[in-house]
DNA sequence: AGATCAGGAGTTCAGAGAGG
DNA sequence: CCTCTCTGAACTCCTGATCT
C-alpha cells in the first residue's frame, strides 16, 4: 500500500520535531500532534512494530529533528502545535505543497525529492501555463499531430492484424484501446511501427514547443510558469525529503523572496529528439547580487501513462538541474 | 545511471436516472 | 423541467520496474 509509506514519512517527521526518540513517540502520541485520526495512528504504531519500515521511520524522524534545530527552522524550540494535513488535496492550482504545519506558521512538505516536478495534462501545461485546474477532453496527440497519429494508428492496427478496428483513431472505444495496447505488447515496437512512431514524436514535440512558446506572450507569463513548475508560491515553505542517497532539506523562497533576489532573463523551450515526444525547457536567472547567470533546465515528456493508445497522454515535467542549484531553493541551515 | 515504460490510488468530471 | 445523487470514466500524481 503506497499510501502507508507516505503516512509514515509525514507523521514520523512530525514526531521528530516533538519527541526525543522514536520509541517514546510511538508509545504515546504527543498532545501537540493534531489531525492524525486514531485509525491512522494505530496503523503507524503497527508499522513501527514491524521492521519493514524501520529505515523510513528513522530517516523521517531525523528530518523532523533537523528542522527543529535548524537556524532557518525552529532554532531548537519545541513546537506547540504540529498539524498533519492528511490525505486530502485542496483544490486549486497554486497550492503550497505542505503536509505539516507547525505553530500555524511553518509549512513543511515531506515529499520524496523527485526529479519529476509535476505531470499535468498537456493542454493545461502548454496552453494554459498551469493556470487553473480545468481538464481538457482532447487527446494531445490528435490535437498536435492528427495525421501522424492516424498514420501510426493505421500501422499499428495492421501490424496486430485488427482490420475490424475503426478507421479513425478517434473512434476507438475504451475496450478497443485496451485490446490494441495489449496486442502491441509492452516495450519495443514492431520494426514497421518505428518510423511512424518517430514521425508522430517529432511532430508532437515540435507543435508542443511552438504552442508553449506562443502561450508565454510576456516575460511575466514566463516567470509565472517557472514559478509554477518549481512550486514557488506566495509563502515560504520547507521540503524535508530524501534523495536516493541522502537527506535533502530545503527552504523554498516565496515569490516575494524570489523577486528580491533574482531576475528571470529568459525561459526558452525547444523540441528535443527522444524515444517519445519531448520538449526541453531552460531558464536563465540572474541573481541581483551577482553578475553571473544561473541556468535551470528540465524537460517535458508527452506520454501515454497507461500504455499505447490507452487514454490520453499526459505531460511529465522533469527538473534536470540538481535541486540545490535551483534559484530559490536553499539548503536548510 | 538515465531513459523509457508501467500501473496503483485518489480526486474530479460528466452523464444517467431518480425524485421533486 | 430542474436539481440531486450515484457511478463509471477520466485525469493527475506518484512511484516502481525494466531496458540500454
Amino acid at each position: 500500500m503506497p499510501g502507508e509509506l507516505t503516512e509514515i514519512t509525514e507523521v514520523a517527521t512530525a514526531l521528530g520535531m516533538l519527541c526525543p526518540d522514536l520509541a517514546s513517540a510511538v508509545a504515546r502520541a504527543p498532545a501537540e500532534l493534531h489531525n492524525v485520526p486514531g485509525t491512522i495512528w494505530n496503523r503507524i504504531v503497527d508499522a513501527h512494530a514491524q521492521s519493514k519500515y524501520a529505515a523510513s521511520f528513522a530517516s523521517a524522524f531525523d528530518n523532523g529533528r533537523a528542522f527543529r534545530s535548524a537556524v532557518d527552522g525552529l532554532r531548537g524550540r519545541r513546537p506547540r502545535l504540529v498539524e498533519w494535513k492528511g490525505p486530502h488535496r485542496p483544490p486549486g492550482d497554486d497550492v503550497i505543497p505542505a503536509d505539516l504545519r507547525i505553530d500555524h506558521v511553518y509549512l513543511v512538505s515531506c515529499k520524496y525529492l523527485s526529479r519529476v516536478l509535476l505531470n499535468p495534462g498537456p493542454t493545461r501545461l502548454f496552453e494554459r501555463l498551469l493556470v487553473g485546474d480545468e481538464r481538457s477532453p482532447e487527446n494531445w496527440f490528435a490535437r498536435t499531430a492528427p495525421d501522424e497519429f492516424q498514420a501510426f494508428y493505421v500501422a499499428a492496427a495492421t501490424a496486430v492484424g485488427r482490420p475490424d478496428l475503426p478507421a479513425d483513431v478517434g473512434l476507438l472505444t475504451r475496450p478497443q484501446q485496451r485490446q490494441l495496447k495489449e496486442a502491441l505488447g509492452a516495450r519495443s515496437l514492431p520494426a514497421e511501427l518505428r518510423a511512424p512512431w518517430q514521425a508522430l514524436c517529432a511532430e508532437v514535440s515540435r507543435r508542443s514547443a511552438a504552442t508553449w512558446d506562443a502561450a508565454m506572450a510576456s516575460p511575466r507569463d514566463r516567470l509565472r510558469l517557472l514559478w509554477r513548475m518549481l512550486r514557488i508560491t506566495t509563502a515560504t515553505y520547507f521540503v524535508l525529503g530524501t534523495d536516493a542517497t541522502a537527506h535533502l532539506r530545503l527552504r523554498v523562497d516565496s515569490a516575494w523572496d524570489w523577486m528580491q533576489a533574482y531576475e528571470l532573463r529568459s525561459l526558452e523551450v525547444a523540441p528535443r529528439p527522444a524515444g517519445q515526444p519531448e520538449v526541453a525547457w531552460q531558464a536563465v536567472v540572474r541573481p541581483r547580487a551577482s553578475l553571473f547567470d544561473i541556468e535551470v533546465s528540465g524537460h517535458v515528456e508527452i506520454r501515454w501513462s497507461h500504455g499505447r493508445f490507452f487514454g490520453f497522454p499526459e505531460a511529465k515535467v522533469y527538473l534536470d538541474t540538481p535541486h540545490v542549484d535551483v534559484p530559490g531553493f536553499h539548503v536548510l541551515r
